[in-house]
DNA sequence: ATTTTGGGCACT
DNA sequence: GTGCCCAAAATT
């Protein structure tokens, strides 16, 4: 009997075995649907020996309802989806979910109809009708389209077709993408840049695993020069994948990517809407998608031919994803790579000391950039020491820094200014009574949004009206804002600026890719003065006139619960550092600080990256953090406080004892509780040698929890939140 | 995850 | 015996 073993899509089942009907033919990978109780559920057809599953008799069996129409996922995908599950611990059936993740393209293609003349004539016609004949002539499209070709209503085309003057077509809807061409403008390069490329190229050409390091200051031009890798790639007839966080996948990027190669790419992103979705992963699958640029999802869509992989801002936490499949994309773009047999280039100004660690260890080729593009020199760093220079009371900005940013209103030349939170005011408290605005499903303040008059969570998404009297004491007129969010240091700008045109830049304010053009155009073109803006301006943007670039609280991204919180902190504002003097004239840079003496604020000061990374690495080292040893996290959270807690205690006390393998907690989580959750966390710290994953599988593998808990365990966790 | 099943219990 | 609720088992 004809039977195999399927991955179905649902965590909690294991695989399952089906029979192959009489004429239906299966391979490794086909995406099927298979009867499961009186359900239909679909499945990927997988390799019996690569799934342990129980042994059940033929008769039992249950034939197999359908192939579905797509290509079989290819096999380097399948081995990548039994490298995450296995790595990250997480249920086969929840990765290979990620690599189906448009239920409309496993249906097929979607179709649309369009109409043309049909060369009928009519004796008589209306004026509109006799308009819509001359106009249409050799025109093939949608009712709408024709009308507005035409310049007459849907109405008399509708006619028309009742009259037989138009027929219907029925097309593809999810129709190719237009092709890219590697030459259409090949830029000239800079030497460095060129002999960088040529490296990438030869590696394309070469068709074989090789990772490498695109080591380059801000400014260097590294896009530039993976592009020709790209450009080989396209040449080869071979599908390119670009990585970017989501925040960098701008029309600015889509912009550069089409003057280059005459056509935009193909994108993938979470707000891509289901018809958009299956028209890109079927192209992807049929092998038509030439470039596809996207978030870290796109990591698992079903490449026909792949012939390279680019994570862009390689550095970034964001592409770890925290919830679901804990996975970064970073690391496994280069298991995929390697799965796939194709180069991967990992591009970074800020590398991630994981990766340098790599380069050196010379598992990464290092590929250096190291001075800025076209002659523009690196900014010139200053440290504002808050503790001698105080802001005002009640504000924010210092007066070294203060008189900088007139400077540069006199000289009409731009300003950035940058912290990292949202907002108005992070707390609100009665002045009173003391009482504090608090999440009710989480442990956070709610930060206030003076523009949209809210008071809101940014874990939950709570929001409430903030009231006029405080709800405790019933006082009325005693709410204080207690510290900065970008809104009020915008405010405080226009305060000491009254005349500068100042641009508030967060997720809250570039809300589609249109605001964000306009804010574009409207900073290239002079028309601001001063942008007030989150990380969301830390990349992606080249403004040739900004020259001064104020870090409003370096110290902030030291606190809380980042296992690397100095690297972030150094990455974040060399980044928006880099964003000065990328024109003709030179850069400044002001960090106002509480702790000029902490060893990443030196650094930034200095301009001393390497001295900044072998201090992270030393004290990495003694901590036994990676890339030295290795981390993992155990989350417990049930909506139950005693439940959680009671669970994580039961973890706790069955946990290994291994010499090489330290167990901390079970203690409530930073962010204790969590929409509506209430959490508990355990840490595993290992050295690099342990088999981490072994270790914990066997530890919880035996364990039965309440209905309510959910474990969830974090490998190389990023946030400790 | 969803559906089916079966046991315990109250009620007729 | 029947209906109902909830927990446990099965789903290939």
């Amino acid at each position: 009997m004809n039977r195999v073993r399927c991955l179905v899509f649902n965590a909690a089942l294991g695989p399952l075995d089906y029979r192959v009907p009489p004429g239906m033919t299966v391979e490794p990978g086909s995406v099927v649907l298979a009867p499961l109780g009186p359900r239909q559920i679909i499945g990927v057809v997988w390799e019996a020996e690569r799934l342990a599953g129980t042994e059940v008799p033929d008769h039992k069996l249950r034939p197999l309802l359908a192939v579905l129409p797509v290509p079989p996922l290819p096999t380097p995908l399948r081995r990548l989806i039994e490298w995450t599950a296995d790595y990250y611990l997480a249920p086969l059936a929840a990765v290979a979910r990620m690599a189906l993740s448009s239920t409309a393209a496993l249906q097929g293609g979607g179709t649309i109809t369009e109409y043309r003349l049909t060369g009928k004539t009519a004796e008589r016609l209306t004026p509109q009708r006799a308009r819509a004949m001359e106009l249409l002539d050799g025109q093939q499209a949608t009712i709408r389209e024709l009308a507005a070709i035409a310049g007459v209503s849907d109405g008399v085309l509708r006619g028309m077709v009742g009259a037989g003057l138009l027929e219907a077509v029925t097309v593809d809807s999810d129709r190719p993408y237009p092709a890219a061409d590697p030459h259409h403008d090949a830029p000239a390069l800079s030497s460095e840049q060129a002999g960088a490329a040529a490296r990438f190229i030869a590696a394309v050409n070469a068709r074989g695993f090789q990772p490498f390091l695109l080591d380059g200051v801000t400014g260097s031009g590294k896009t530039e020069t993976y592009f020709e890798a790209i450009a080989a790639a396209l040449e080869q007839g071979r599908q390119v994948l670009v990585l970017l966080p989501e925040i960098a996948l701008t029309q600015t990027f889509l912009k550069r990517f089409e003057a280059r190669f005459g056509v935009p790419p193909v994108t993938w992103h979470s707000s891509l809407k289901a018809s958009e979705r299956r028209r890109a992963w079927r192209s992807v699958a049929f092998g038509e998608a030439q470039v596809v640029v996207g978030a870290r999802s796109a990591l698992f869509l079903p490449f026909a031919a792949l012939g390279l992989i680019v994570v862009d801002e390689a550095h970034e936490i964001s592409f770890k994803q925290d919830d679901g499949v804990r996975y970064n994309a970073r690391d496994v773009a280069v298991m995929r790579a390697r799965f796939e047999n194709v180069p991967v280039i990992l591009a970074s100004a800020t590398p991630a000391l994981e990766s340098l660690q790599m380069a050196e260890a010379g598992r990464y080729e290092r590929v250096v950039l190291p001075a800025r593009f076209g002659g523009a020199t690196m900014p010139d760093v200053q440290i504002v020491d808050l503790r001698t220079d105080q802001p005002e009371r009640g504000h924010w900005i210092a007066p070294p820094l203060v008189s900088a940013l007139k400077d540069r209103l006199d000289k009409g030349e731009q300003s950035l200014l940058f912290l990292n939170r949202r907002g108005y005011a992070p707390l609100t408290l009665c002045r009173t009574c003391g009482y504090r605005f608090q999440c009710p499903n989480c442990s956070a303040w709610l930060v206030e949004h003076r523009l949209s008059r809210r008071l809101a969570c940014h874990h939950c998404g709570h929001e409430v009206a903030p009231p006029d009297a405080c709800p405790e004491c019933h006082e009325p007129d005693c709410l204080v804002a207690c510290g900065p969010g970008v809104e009020r240091i915008a405010e405080e700008v226009a305060e000491i600026l009254p005349q500068a045109r100042v641009a508030l830049v967060t997720s809250d304010t570039l809300t589609s890719p249109a605001k964000a053009g306009e804010f574009v155009e409207m900073a290239s073109s002079g028309a601001i003065d001063v942008i007030v803006g989150t990380q969301l301006v830390t990349k992606g943007y080249h403004f040739p006139e900004l020259t001064l670039v104020g870090v409003i609280d370096a110290d902030m991204g030291l606190e809380g619960g980042d296992l690397r919180a100095a690297e972030r902190t150094y990455q974040q504002v060399a980044q928006v550092a880099g964003r000065a003097g990328r024109g003709e004239k030179p850069g400044e840079v002001m960090i106002q600080t509480r702790h000029p003496e902490a060893p990443v604020i030196a650094a930034l000061a200095s301009g001393d990256r390497d001295a900044f990374y072998a201090a992270e690495a030393e004290s990495r080292r003694d901590a036994g953090a990676p890339p030295f040893g290795r981390w993992a996290a155990i989350i417990v959270s049930s909506e139950d406080e005693a439940e959680a807690r009671d669970a994580a205690r039961g973890i706790g006390g069955s946990a290994p004892r291994l010499d090489d393998v330290l167990i901390l907690g079970p203690a409530p989580a930073p962010l204790s509780l969590l929409r509506g959750r209430y959490r508990y966390r355990l840490l595993v710290n290992a050295r690099r040698s342990t088999e981490l994953q072994r270790v914990i599988r066997q530890w919880l593998d035996p364990l039965r929890f309440p209905p309510g808990v959910r474990v969830a365990v974090d490998i190389d966790p990023y946030s400790f939140v």
